[in-house]
DNA sequence: TTGGAAAGTCAACATGGCTGACATAAAAAG
DNA sequence: CTTTTTATGTCAGCCATGTTGACTTTCCAA
């Protein structure tokens, strides 16, 4: 009776409502090893690279919305414009990033990914793909619907707004 | 086409082996912005009492299984004992955790919350007991079952042996 | 009695957040 | 055409939290 599980969830609507602390305390903790375990794989592959989460962050972002200028970027990641220069500067030195000026707006940068760029991007998500493969196709198609359901509400407290980008120019 | 979506994941089986790079993209982002979101509580309340996530970490672990060792609690957290002991010093310090030595093995010590402890803990995991409930009510039981079935196969990939841990003497 | 495990500590260093101040270029407003 | 604002970049310094390496004390166990 102290656990009731998620089957029981599933069985009865208002059991939602019976959502025991025990059971949310294990969502919690779940949460907690699940992003772990998420950052793992890309961890192992920055070092390599000698490189940390924020360069993956960056690379991300700008291969998701390739052209993305500075200020949407510091926008989507949430850091003060110094820290994300000292990933971005490092990033287009070392030829991963490159940095154009904008047409309709010379102030603006617009950010794309080098083919160097492109492939370490390639190298990282590749690995988390892999790994949210492997939890899907263990735990089903419904079990997928609903997990993405969840996040997604999990998102929307918080952020979202950001979640596209106005791209510009290709090079 | 382009993005099939949940909907139609649940719809028939066979659709995850067609699992495009863009719906896991989806859902690794989903995961990046609601891994934040799940902290955002927690770190809000945590400035305002001068501590920060590593602290949140052993207390949430040390309310979890009163008396676990030191040893338990660096194999749980990951990290160095250099690192968790400046966090657990200052714990001990202000008085939110006890450190008594073991009965069995002298050498152990074993962590307890004190009531201020408690207090603490308690006002992180309400914050995040909340946000889990909210994201759940608005996603519903079945979805809530999915979402732990798949988070809990992201954690199998790499631990949860340290899943329990073994308690000893409560003060 | 001795080897090794559990814990604590010191020093030094890296990463990646932060703030504050300031510079430059260009757009926008007046 | 001046003035203001915006977008970006940069310097300097601080803080939290991770790391390695070395060393000590205590104590269990072979």
């Amino acid at each position: 009776m102290a656990d009731r599980g998620a089957a029981d969830a599933m069985a009865s609507g208002e059991s939602l409502l019976f959502l025991t602390d025990e059971q949310l305390r294990r969502g919690i903790e779940a949460m907690f090893f699940a992003c772990r375990g998420f950052t793992a794989d890309p961890d192992r592959i920055l070092r390599n690279h000698a490189y940390g989460r924020a360069h993956h962050r960056a690379v991300h972002f700008i291969n998701r919305a390739p052209g993305t200028t500075v200020n949407n970027l510091l926008d989507i990641l949430g850091v003060t414009k110094q820290s994300l220069n000292r990933v971005l500067r490092t990033l287009v030195d070392d030829g991963l990033v490159e940095s154009h000026v904008g047409t309709r707006d010379r102030r603006e940068r617009h950010l794309f990914l080098t083919g160097a760029g492109m492939a370490l991007e390639r190298e990282l998500s590749d690995a988390q793909r892999n790994r949210m493969r492997a939890a899907y196709r263990n735990a089903g198609p419904e079990a997928v619907a609903g997990f993405r359901t969840v996040l997604e509400q999990m998102m929307d407290l918080d952020l979202r707004r950001h979640y596209q980008a106005a791209p510009e120019q290709t090079p």
